[in-house]
DNA sequence: GTCACTGATGAACGGGCGTTCAATTAGCCT
DNA sequence: AGGCTAATTGAACGCCCGTTCATCAGTGAC
């Protein structure tokens, strides 16, 4: 028996197998992530989803009224599923806050995150947020998401170390910039640095963030001009 | 008289005006990137770059192996006119090796950078590593120039507040980290942060450097799998 | 067993792509 | 003034693109 060729029971080659709109549309989403991380998004077309699927070239459009809105779901869902795993590490973890917090960052540079498919497949989505409301609105969620799980993740570490007062939105926004930042470069050219040390810097912000606290060091020269 | 339709002598309109190669290929450097920046990279075509250019279609190709050669250059260019741009704005500070750190920073946040027609040269740059190892060459060396700046200014912070022994080589990725992060996401959506609280949050980091040290505080859990 | 519903097919359309190359011509040198 | 040469042109090639739509066929209800 062949999967791929599936027989009625008279032994006749069966052209095609029906499934439920869900469950067709995630297949297609499936194959549509599988290529833009190997391929790209300037490299995959409608054509190479369908040829990943194993469906005809037809059917993206019967279940989306656009290749933008399959891209879109695709968005949301990585970054569903992204977001998922990285809280679910963080929810694992046994201790206080800054546990938390720490299984966290560790799971932002495992083996899993730290993929240049993964990468290809951000690249994609960033690169279309400007030429697609449907796919700006999906970032804007994701990110939105993300970074309220950080910022969550940093108020317990303020209620529990009370000797600081912290300003979690803000650090929120700096741990998340430190790591997209180093998640980039890392997949741009992994030899640059460890996923260890990129740990070890993230710690450091935290360190120093609850150490020194929020811009209260000197008040430097503000920007006369931006 | 009609600039963009220049004539002989005799009246007779000229069909093109010649330039020397190294003239012609600042000009088709110059139009590529303002292709990339408005349109990104899936809709910057070699057509689309000779119309803003105002030449032929078989002009790249005659100047150019490829297409990607040009963007290789258009990718070198860029990348020393920013850095040449941020270090400058270090040199140009007063003060101590903390004021030319300042000015480096505020220089990163500045409305020139801050630019999401830069992000989406960026975003085309770093779409094209992977495929092409002439443009994952440029990158390597770009970045590294531009780590290399940064481990400079640390340096001689380091040099200056002898209280504290700086990693600086790490210090230097982990800002570069956090800048471009910060950098990336404020073009993405630029009303999550303002680029101020961007500075402040750069500077905590090295404030936080420098008070606490690299990894000094308590050892957490190491990784036990990637 | 048959029928209607709808998921699935794949040819066709109009267009854009990177690259090639024979022909043209601008501009310098004699 | 006229020639040389190399910069420039633009048609042509073969290919891939997203979308549309008439047609087919699997499947569940009866």
């Amino acid at each position: 028996m062949n999967e791929d060729s599936p027989r009625s029971s008279t032994g006749r080659a069966r052209k095609f197998s029906r499934q439920a709109p869900d469950e067709r549309r995630q297949t297609l989403i499936s194959a549509t992530l599988r290529c833009l991380a190997e391929q790209g998004a300037e490299r995959t077309s409608i054509r190479s989803i369908c040829r990943e699927a194993g469906v005809s070239l037809g059917l993206v459009n019967h279940h989306y009224d656009s290749k933008d809105a399959l891209i879109a779901d695709v968005y949301e869902q990585v970054s569903n599923d992204l977001l998922a795993t990285l809280d679910g590490a963080a929810r694992a973890a046994e201790g206080d806050a800054r546990e938390r917090l720490s299984a966290f960052i560790r799971a932002s540079f495992s083996s899993v995150i730290l993929d240049s498919g993964l990468l290809r497949v951000w690249l994609s989505f960033w690169s279309m947020t400007h030429k697609s409301r449907l796919i700006a609105e999906v970032h804007d969620r994701s990110y939105g998401a993300y970074r309220q799980t950080l910022e969550e993740l940093l108020n317990g570490l303020a209620r529990e170390d009370a000797s600081q007062r912290l300003d979690a939105r803000l650090a929120a926004i700096g741990l998340s910039g430190m790591l997209d930042g180093l998640w980039l470069e890392w997949c741009l050219n992994p030899h640059t640095f460890t996923p260890d040390e990129g740990i070890r810097l993230c710690e450091a912000f935290i360190d120093g963030l609850l150490a020194t606290g929020m811009g209260t060091g000197s008040p430097r020269q503000t920007p006369h001009r931006n």
